[in-house]
DNA sequence: TGTAAAATGTGGTTATAACCACATACTTAT
DNA sequence: ATAAGTATGTGGTTATAACCACATTTTACA
């Protein structure tokens, strides 16, 4: 295991080589190789291990019970997954965990006794504040999408997105990072279905877009 | 203050009488009041502190840009608001948070220096797993409403939930913790095309339904 | 146990977004 | 500058879900 790589993934960001050293004993870190295709945790069981990918890269996909399988990301190396069912227990996971291609993962086991409890080492608090910074980020995207989407017309959706946007931003006028394709699947709706009605809101005075540059335009009326 | 609660709450959960009043001093805890419909903390705004209800209740709600309100979800006492914003640094608040009625809150600064750095005292570490521990519980409910809300059609929604019990429960026939209206807005569809959709279902053979009781029918066909 | 109230289901209509087939604009490389 | 490729917009059609108005079933309780 390459300890100056570890030591720059979001996991074991800050700590020193003993710390480090401490940490992986603890967590009972063991590098484990996986073929293409072959699936790391299975969706139904549970885990007190998070996987950190090494090299090559995991998909995280959902087989449903009839049958249909949708892929929902793909984990790059230096990054972790299954976290959050490794903390929560008794938290069956949803999805498995498969390796996209031949891969290496460092298993960690984080769960129930192992950040938790105990001493309180200096490699302890920063692991865990490690992961609550990794679990927060992510909260923020997830509340931000579930927020975005939550309206049932497109226009909900758009208004709400942009609403964030100008709120971020501290502006009524901004680019946002997406074309027209990433913010169709990110509001989760068809691509020609958002052009027309961005087209429709423009005619209606609410804002003017070109490309990826908006400007929001409060009608007097609302005030 | 009173001790007692707050030791039972989950941020100072597992804490001694005297790591709680370290916690409470490094953290500036300060009690404070609050009238109804009083903004607690404004959208676009940044804050290092998270909010504690004492007493009351707070809303988070989100105003958009066209004047639109939406209220997301209510805070009762004992638990926490904007600890996401306080920890990830810059991140503008995308709601308000209003005292729902005459409220007390207490304000905790635990963003940047606050909990993280340091050093290694137990109620340090005793904290941020709370914090880690609240964080990845809502991440848990926040990617699975996601994942059952993304499918477009009612069906899709429907599957991908059922699914995900039938995971949880190890089982292919269980109860929801939901009533159809319930189900309903949790999936974001409208009650009666919801009660439709699963009719349709109870037709093509893919499950039998009767009140919150389901079981699915895996069709032979699908191996 | 009968009645009111709540929950669930169903038919019909309408609004909306997906879908398809292109037209137009914008970008890039040669 | 032109051609090719990519991104964006638009009209028309169809599928789907919201919406409305009730019918039916289940539950609560007087």
């Amino acid at each position: 295991m390459d300890k100056k790589k570890l030591k720059k993934t979001v996991v074991f960001r800050g700590m020193e080589d003993d710390e480090l050293d401490a940490a992986l004993a603890a967590l009972g870190a063991a590098e484990r190789k996986y073929a293409k295709d072959e699936v790391i945790l299975h969706a139904g069981s549970t885990t007190d291990m998070m996987g950190l990918v090494l090299e090559g890269s995991v998909r995280i996909e959902s087989n449903d019970i009839w049958g249909n399988r949708t892929i929902l990301s793909h984990i790059a190396p230096g990054q972790v997954f299954a976290e959050t069912y490794a903390i929560v227990e008794n938290a069956a996971l949803l999805v498995d965990a498969v390796a996209n291609r031949e891969s290496k993962v460092l298993m960690l086991g984080i769960g129930s006794a192992g950040i938790l409890g105990h001493d309180a080492s200096l490699w302890r608090l920063k692991l865990t504040a490690n992961m609550l910074s990794i679990s927060m980020q992510k909260n923020l995207m997830l509340s931000g999408r579930s927020f975005h989407t939550s309206p049932k017309s497109i226009r909900g959706r758009v208004m709400a997105y942009l609403s964030s946007v100008s709120l971020q931003t501290g502006s009524d006028e901004f680019d946002i990072p997406f074309d027209r394709q990433q913010l169709a699947d990110y509001l989760n709706v068809e691509r020609t279905a958002l052009s027309k009605e961005i087209g429709k809101m423009k005619q209606d005075g609410m804002l003017t877009a070109r490309k990826n540059h908006f400007r929001i335009l409060k009608s007097e009326t609302s005030l």
